[in-house]
DNA sequence: TGCGAAATTAATGTCAGACATTTAAAGTTC
DNA sequence: GAACTTTAAATGTCTGACATTAATTTCGCA
């Protein structure tokens, strides 16, 4: 594990870059431990704070875990789901936000994504996820529930449907999508008669899937999706109505 | 922006969080310029060398950029797909190959997000992404490939089709639901006629883009998706046999 | 002998101050 | 006015020290 003096790069870039690549490719195995600070700054010819930006750089990232003490140190981290998520849904809210993506097109991809999984939680859901999808629709009918409260209730009901695909890695792809949603979601304001509709939908689609119907889950999906986009559509409109009287 | 000196975590996790969270909630917004290291110890009270482990642990996320010289400083960074896309692979990489994830749980995820952009890419792509798959479908059925290159052209030819679709969210989404199984795929020896049976199936994808033909696109993946699941059930069996002899 | 308390030790966490380097802008000279 | 020089402000890096944490070892005492 060496690095180049020579590169403009900061040092600590390259010290984490290093043993990234280290840990990327086996050469560090989970909760193996590294050199100290000391003997990291000795082996790289650094001082021990340049070290020590290298590995909160890492830290940041969840690659490794630090513990202090006699026995203490830094050590590979077995990553997480839970830390995946987290950064996941932290990583795709701000490209969504930062980057002026249109609701279409995020709607879009997130509905698309989630008929990917609407087959198989057809197939394997459990009666957790079930029952979960159906209290998320009684919460959602309740009067007096804010617009934020609604939209965080419905992701809530879309998690379980993707939870009940039962593959980690689907749910933890989908996190990104369904979760980065939310800010956008939280712009539109639901008139009774929009959560009326939206209720309806969930109960097509939690029917569906409690028959193991996984085309009609796809099929309420896609309904779903067409409303979602006509009311963000209107709310959009009415919003430019405003801005140019 | 405040950080409490009371409590247990690392000042620097502290103020990294703190200042995380300003960006995230749009307090602080894209290439604004953040107060100096040593503006930011004052304000936070801490030395300079924590505050630059904060301001590591940023950069790692690509949220901040840093520039030296008299202008320079620490800036918000507009996260760009590219940045996203690098993350979205080392996490899922990582996350697959630390979890003890199976092939075919991953394979599953991969192939149903996949199909979820089968519609939109046959209905959108450009002449661009049907001439690169066809071109990697032509790299493909070249003698003396490597398995390496082989999966390789293989990821090539379907993040062409996936971008086909022309939804920058779902591009991004899937880039690390392809390339992190290609560590997985690696581990796959094919044979001529392995090989073969895939190029077919890749045809059989590429004529149903060119044809518009979304359900055909879809059926396509679901057959090299079976294809897939064989081919690394025949190779594991083999090991296994190979470790019991 | 056994056990609990205290000392030791090795590690990370934090601080202070200094110097090196980079870069833009201001100033100076021809 | 253009080219060069100086200046200043910022990050990058180093040194050395002390604080804090936590496991281990030692020691005293019943």
């Amino acid at each position: 594990m060496k690095i180049d003096p020579t590169n403009p790069a900061d040092l600590s870039a390259q010290i984490a870059a290093a043993i990234r690549d280290a840990i990327v490719e086996g050469r560090l195995i989970v909760d193996q431990r590294l050199p100290s600070e000391a003997e990291l700054s000795d082996q790289f010819n650094v001082s021990r704070p340049t070290v020590r930006e290298a590995l909160k750089r890492l830290a940041a990232q969840s690659l490794i875990r630090t513990q202090r003490g006699a026995t203490g140190g830094a050590f590979v981290n077995r990553l997480s789901f839970e830390e995946a998520y987290v950064q996941q849904i932290t990583t795709s809210t701000l490209l969504l936000s930062m980057n002026a993506i249109s609701f279409e097109t995020a709607c879009e991809a997130r509905y698309a994504l989630e008929r990917a999984c609407a087959p198989l939680s057809a197939a394997r859901r459990s009666a957790d996820h079930l029952a979960t999808m159906r209290a998320e629709i009684h919460r959602q009918a309740q009067p007096g529930l804010t617009d934020e409260a609604f939209c965080a209730s419905d992701v809530a009901f879309h998690r379980a449907l993707v939870d009940g695909a039962g593959n980690p890695v689907l749910s933890y792809q989908l996190a990104g999508a369904v979760e980065a949603m939310q800010p956008l979601m939280n712009m539109i304001t639901f008139t009774a008669r929009d959560r009326a509709q939206i209720i309806a939908l969930h109960t097509d689609i939690a029917d569906a899937v409690e028959a193991s119907d996984g085309a009609a889950v796809t099929a309420g999906l896609t309904a779903l999706e067409a409303e979602t986009q006509a009311l963000a559509e209107s709310v959009l409109a009415a919003r430019r109505a405003k801005s140019v009287g």
